[in-house]
DNA sequence: CGGACAACCTGGCGGC
DNA sequence: TGCCGCCAGGTTGTCC
């Protein structure tokens, strides 16, 4: 489900509710998230410590803490939000860890496919540190994509949804930065030119921007914290929109199976 | 290094 | 209505 958009936006939403909070209590509901550490180590560490800010590196989410920091992954169905300990809401069917806050209220931490993951570690880059680079950072220029790619072989799109190869980018986005820079998913990446190069650039930072713009990607699990759904899925150009025409062209939108994933392209266009 | 595939899981949807 | 098979915004480990 979440990719850098949705990530973004679960992040924008929480930080005014949770910076500066204590948490104050945990209860873990499926012990199985709970990663890098065992869960008794993890509750005793966590309990006590401020959340001092919140940041997202890739597809995790970071809570920089007193001492240590907590990390979240949401994998294809996770969400969170803050409510009132009373207040029962329809996720709360999920619920796999609920942490209490020093202001009564808890954050709760839902995943109905359970694939979702939580770590405790002294730094953040104990988890994320072998991420590639953030595709909205300003490092990351048309002249380091070019870099990163001389050094690859192999296929265009699952190089892209390789998080060591760039951060954040998922199915959604790759298929539609590649649709916006006219690329074929299969290219093999050796064959690239620089003017090729340079619109994949701008393509993955626009596809990401728009989605960040419209909210975030709602298909199935994705809600932005508040419990509303994103809006980018109505301006979808070929994700989830096989048979349908092109937006450029009018050709049919074709899907096929690259990598283990669903892929959608324009034969016509993406070349 | 890259590709293929299984594993981790549950829910929703289309087809019969 | 049921039941069945298929598909899903992600990663990781294993094998070739």
């Amino acid at each position: 489900m979440p990719e850098l958009p949705e990530v973004e936006m679960v992040i924008r939403g929480l930080r005014d509710d949770l910076v500066g909070r204590t948490i104050n209590g945990i209860a873990i509901h499926w012990p199985r998230e709970i990663w890098s550490i065992g869960t008794d180590e993890f509750i005793d560490r966590l309990i006590g410590q401020k959340i001092e800010g919140l940041r997202r590196r890739g597809k995790y989410i970071i809570f920089d803490l007193s001492y240590d920091a907590l990390l979240i992954h949401l994998k294809m169905s996770g969400r969170l939000y803050v409510a009132e300990p009373e207040t029962v809401v329809s996720d709360d069917r999920w619920i796999r860890v609920t942490f209490q806050l020093d202001d009564g209220r808890e954050l709760r931490f839902s995943d109905a496919r359970k694939f979702g993951r939580v770590y405790l570690a002294g730094s953040a880059e104990e988890i994320v540190g072998k991420l590639g680079p953030e595709p909205l950072d300003e490092e990351f220029t048309p002249d380091k994509l070019h870099e990163l790619l001389n050094n690859r072989q192999g296929t265009l799109k699952p190089l892209l949804l390789n998080q060591a190869f760039l951060a954040g980018v998922g199915n959604i986005y790759a298929d539609e930065a590649l649709w916006r820079a006219k690329l074929d998913p299969r290219r093999k990446v050796n064959t690239l030119n620089p003017e090729e190069i340079h619109n994949l650039h701008h393509a993955i930072q626009e596809s990401l921007l728009s989605g960040i713009q419209h909210e975030g990607s709602t298909i199935s699990w994705y809600r932005k914290p508040d419990g509303t759904p994103g809006g980018y899925q109505n301006h979808f150009n070929v994700y989830d929109r096989e048979n349908e025409p092109c937006p450029r062209c009018g050709t049919p939108i074709t899907k096929i199976w690259l990598g283990q994933r669903g892929t959608h392209f324009c034969s016509n266009c993406q070349k």
